[in-house]
DNA sequence: GTCTATAACGAGATAGAC
DNA sequence: GTCTATCTCGTTATAGAC
């Protein structure tokens, strides 16, 4: 390339930049409790540098959340493509929720789910996606494995991985107040010990 | 009594009227979303008077939280009393949480547990305080209907009692963008489903 | 693309009259 | 116990210089 300025790949990275320190706000502390001044500290810059990308909050909101259901979609597909087993791709799945509790932080769109009533349209929209392309993964995995023999429940996948998400998310949320994995783990292993069944027929 | 004023059992009903508009608003939007503002519209009364009643926000907050956990205690007392079956009393505690629904809000405690981070420091113990009594009471009635055959489960009775309220709680918090019954009843129904086992050795 | 400066508003909170 | 009036601050958002 040409004789540019310093840091050619740097330029355009600005944004990015934002939506990560936003997402961990916005994860920690909520979209209502989050302002566009906790961004600009956290990044040295000022809050009309943070208009200059997302005019309006709404719009940084709805980035956000595509972007968060963007890669969770891209690690999924990782899982799927990894042609693992039905058992390691769930608990890759948990994985995913244990990180960021670890971190002290609940679900994305966990925590916009909370906020969902006071919400732009946008947002809300954009919430709902997540939550259904989440259910469908799920519940084809549940199916696949299901076939398979890997595991087992009644009734159908969709309302079982509706059901697992539920509790994966409810646990998520009860385990702010104690920031306390192994909470979680007992919880989450809990919710998922029914599809193992207990070697049958000894 | 003597010759006082008009309305001599309504004097003392600000407080109450102010927490019932805060709850439901809280319940519905968040305690971050949630104003002084809003209550004084709702009651048709000035800001000014709510801050004599509760002078901090966190103050109101708090009240909120105790008063609600009192209540709920109050409710799972009662069921206690009512000295139904194990399974009447785990409908009539899903009860509750499907009464919040229907009218559009969430658990008080399961919405402040997403807050959590963001809230004064009384508010934060109040509802540990909340989600711990939930946990025991849970906890006891499991036990008991463990002990007497009618419901069975694997490990103990608390760890048991968490799992179901995450799950409730979780299908709560997702049914807000849905802002269906119907959803959240078939999550609690699986949920609880492994409790009930069917019909052993015909 | 980032800055300074500022507008415009809403929120929590207080003082003092009634 | 409630009101009017006011203060202070934080937040979203914009204008215009660099």
């Amino acid at each position: 390339m040409p004789t540019t300025s310093q840091r050619p790949f740097t330029v355009r990275e600005t944004p990015a930049r934002i939506l990560d320190a936003a997402e961990r706000i916005v994860q920690a502390r909520g979209f209502n409790a989050f302002s566009y001044g906790d961004v600009a500290a956290e990044l040295s810059i000022t809050t009309a540098a943070l208009h200059y990308h997302y005019p309006r909050k709404a719009e940084l909101g709805t980035a956000l959340i595509r972007r968060y259901a963007t890669r969770c979609a891209s690690r999924l597909m990782a899982l799927d493509e990894a042609a693992d087993s039905t058992k390691s791709k769930i608990d890759s799945y948990v994985g995913i929720y244990v990180n960021a509790i670890t971190q002290g932080r609940m679900c994305l769109c966990g925590m916009l789910a909370a906020e969902y009533l006071t919400l732009p349209a946008d947002m809300q929209a954009a919430v709902r996606d997540y939550f259904e392309q989440n259910e469908a993964w799920l519940g084809r995995v549940l199916e696949h494995g299901r076939a398979e023999g890997a595991i087992e429940f009644a009734g159908s996948s969709g309302d079982t991985a509706r059901m697992i998400i539920s509790g994966l998310e409810g646990a998520m949320l009860l385990s702010m107040p104690y920031r306390d994995v192994e909470r979680f783990m007992k919880v989450a292993t809990r919710l998922l010990g029914g599809l193992y069944p207990p070697a049958r027929a000894a």
